[in-house]
DNA sequence: TCTTAAATATGATTTTTATCATATTTCATG
DNA sequence: CATGAAATATGATAAAAATCATATTTAAGA
């Protein structure tokens, strides 16, 4: 489905959308642990997402990182795509070269219009959204 | 999703659907290449498959892979079971220890429903079903 | 400007998955 | 019943993903 590390990416970025603001920067310390993922690991990862801008970060003293308005109107799946590379949620089930209407797999039709909905469901979220729905206990933190 | 080598096994499987029967099996090396799958590798997952009674063998002179009667009544997911362990197409898109309604994440109502149909459409396809399918072109070969 | 606290850059290690190799067992056939 | 053709069992190697470690850069504040 994917990776590891976009989970571990998602949980960090939906815990700095509840938590951190421009004003209240968090380090990754503080980050690792309420989400249950080691430090160097996350650290590494939140770079990432730093550096192709879906989230902000200064350093040095009362540094950290945060969410600017930007990237609260981010949605879930460029973050995926950022750490796991564009194409893996769309790659044909049975790893032919293209999924596609023209030449489908014999399984294709039994999952690509899930497959869709899904991925309209994803991309149509953003992480605003999302906090609203915590925030309504439509979904559950921490995780 | 699913690992590479169930998407592998399960194009053995289809391939052997459409090309064996029990007077005419086939052998490891005549179903790596049509598949595009290396020979030790396939051969590998074959004998897990065979050893757990969803495709049927015979050693020696004349022997080789092939699908019985109870065989082609199988569906995918056991196959996937088989090779990736059972939970895996079922587990919390973000990892949380179970993946329910009492206690979602915050992507749960996002993708549980299109996953739940998804899985009800590849549970309720048999081989014998995909066959048929290849055979009314909803499908294509080889893979 | 000096010290210190933070992210950043880079890379090493470990674990898992994928891939490959080979000796052993079984079976058909002469 | 001997021979060879096939799967089987077992394990070795290679590649990728996950995890961990550390030296460097930046910025705040004394
Ligand atoms: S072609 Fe295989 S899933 Fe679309
Ligand atoms: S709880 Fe995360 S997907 Fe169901």
């Amino acid at each position: 489905m994917i990776s590891n590390s976009s989970k571990y990416a998602i949980k960090a970025v939906l815990f700095l959308a509840v938590h951190s603001s421009e004003e209240n920067k968090i380090m990754v310390k503080d980050i690792a642990e309420p989400i249950n993922v080691p430090q160097p690991y996350i650290a590494k990862l939140l770079q990432e997402l730093a550096k192709r801008k879906l989230i902000s970060s200064t350093r040095g003293p009362k540094g950290g990182f945060y969410l600017s308005e930007a990237d609260v109107n981010r949605n879930i799946m460029e973050i995926v795509h950022v750490i796991d590379g564009e194409k893996k949620l769309n790659a044909c089930f049975l790893s032919l070269e293209h999924c596609n209407e023209k030449n489908p797999c014999p399984v294709h039709h039994l999952i690509n219009a899930s497959r869709a909905t899904m991925m309209k469901n994803l991309k149509g979220k953003l992480i605003k959204d999302l906090v609203l729905d915590v925030k309504n206990g439509k979904g559950k933190l921490p995780l």
